[in-house]
DNA sequence: GACCATATGCTCAATCAGAGTATAAGGGGT
DNA sequence: ACCCCTTATACTCTGATTGAGCATATGGTC
């Protein structure tokens, strides 16, 4: 036990702190995460914390990232601190894990970095072509073994967890609990992660090294939990685009369609963007209004968002 | 920088890691925050990360407070990691704050342990009689000085950045905006605060050692953001309750008074609590209807909360 | 028994989310 | 030139939710 009466810079037991970053953009309509690749596999930009060079944690990552990636980011937010003792073999190291948005562009580097289709990571989570296909061939047989393999009292708990945490029964299906379905995937053995005892046949999504694919699930419900009341979206997207762009950014984050109607009526009443007169050509059919997002709303208005009502979908 | 190929423990170097709690519970309609005397003043309960004794750092956390101050915490949620630089004397060192609920009862131990009104720290923030003296009288007047003695150039951005944080001119009172303004006094000098040059004359609120202060602000805004969709005021409340207490408590952390009947019609809407069928009587009038908390909500609905829309006042 | 205080129940209007329908403005094929 | 297809944009309708006020119930006190 520490002394808890002093206060100050402790002499006690240190620990290894690294800093990591989920860097998301966007292509098109896919959403993307930058990995590296790493003698232990794939995983996300890291780097150890370096001793007294920055000021702050943000700026450390702020240097991690431009130092190994040269990538210009635009957005950085701290996700959580993850310290399990198991996340990492030899002892207990503490990851700060930070969220970052960044427009796309092609990176390059020694650290063979990747855009990874978010989705190639949690393919449960993208229903905007309708219910993904794992849920109901691999996810659902799955958990209708756990519950038949589960003890009489515990029954009832469990049932409610499964039909909450992947919408089935009588509960609906919820864009934010992503981490909670992440790992309930990993108690149904269903990843393929690192630390696991033997490897899986027909893991579902793409593996990470480390606990890194946990890191990017908490980063995913983040944004989603944050695209509804703070407008972060803009910070992936060009200076100009069409709402129709807009609209396939927050789609592909979300991962489900929303109406485009109420869409555009929602963006237009918020004041978020101003139409710049140009027009955007390539449509396919009548050219969309190009628009830019109004960056004063950051300082005029207390929590402006997209105001998608708990990620409403169609 | 590290080598970025490298996954696994890190051999680099390392930094000091505390943890600290800010343990929130209502005593009547007082909210409180547990604190402790130290040498360098009056402090949150905070403790080093002792290596590899706890496998997760909520257990660390767990530990620690239980073995400081012995006090059943009901509720725990990860925080923020803290590392700027100066916010220690001496170097780096990270503190992983978590925030804490747990019921009103009598704390003692060799800590000094105390159970300081919230609104000491932040006198600015209760709104709950009306609008806090000490905004006209301290820091209006000090917001004015700060935006005369400013740069032409960037008048209107620190007007806009005034009005909004503070609800003045335009702009309405945020009751989430409780990190900006907390920064924004510090800024304006309001503050007396550990690393401060020189002692201050009618400084704002009750000053906590080093960056703890500021820490109880990331957690009290935490806390009224989580009020409006996860059930966690019940953490804080006994087993069973008038409808009025429930009412008092989220007064008491939103800072503001609430619709009395709107809140109840809430309430009852979202199936959060059930009737016992008892009452009390010691209300001085009709006897109110005692109530329990529907634990059963925690898995039933994906985001049950108390459904205060932007903690919407009367 | 009048009066006060608190609890509890109901109504009403304004707003907003969800969904549908209609019109505008391009390109490509015949 | 015309029709048709595609996408963008505009308007309407309906039900749900919110903010606010009014009315009633049930205790105690003078």
């Amino acid at each position: 036990m520490s002394d808890d009466r002093r206060v100050g810079l402790a002499d006690g037991p240190q620990a290894v702190v690294g800093l990591t970053a989920v860097i998301v953009s966007v292509d098109g309509t896919t959403p993307r995460v930058l990995t590296v690749g790493t003698d232990g596999g794939e995983a996300l930009p890291s780097g150890d914390l370096a001793g007294d060079r920055d000021r702050t944690l943000e700026a450390a990552v702020r240097r991690l990232v431009g130092e190994q990636l040269g990538l210009p980011v635009r957005y950085f937010e701290q996700l959580y601190t993850f310290g399990d003792q198991a996340r990492v073999p030899g002892g207990r190291a503490l990851a700060v894990a930070y969220l970052a948005l960044a427009r796309h562009q092609p990176v390059s580097g020694p650290g063979r970095p990747h855009w990874r289709d978010w989705y190639e990571l949690f393919p449960w989570e993208d229903w905007r072509r309708g219910r993904p296909g794992v849920l109901d061939q691999v996810v659902v047989p799955a958990l209708g073994a756990w519950l038949a393999a589960c003890p009489a009292e515990e029954l009832a708990t469990r049932t409610e967890r499964a039909e909450l945490t992947f919408g089935t029964g009588n509960a609906r299906w919820d864009p934010m609990r992503v981490l909670d379905r992440y790992e309930l995937l990993y108690e149904l053995a269903l990843l393929e992660e690192a630390g696991r005892r033997r490897p899986l046949v027909g893991a579902l999504g793409h593996q990470l090294a480390l606990d890194h694919r946990r890191i990017a699930a908490a980063a995913l419900e983040r944004l989603r939990g944050k695209l509804a009341y703070r407008p972060v979206v803009f910070e992936v997207l060009p200076e100009t685009f069409t709402l129709s762009t807009l609209q396939q950014v927050v789609e592909a984050f979300a991962g489900q369609v929303l109406h485009k109607q109420n869409f555009r009526r929602l963006v237009a009443g918020a004041n978020l963007v101003e139409p710049t007169g140009g027009v955007d050509q390539r449509t396919g059919g009548r050219p969309a209004e190009l628009y830019r997002f109004r960056r004063e709303v950051l300082r005029e208005r207390p929590a402006p968002g997209m105001g998608l009502r708990r990620l409403g979908g169609p």
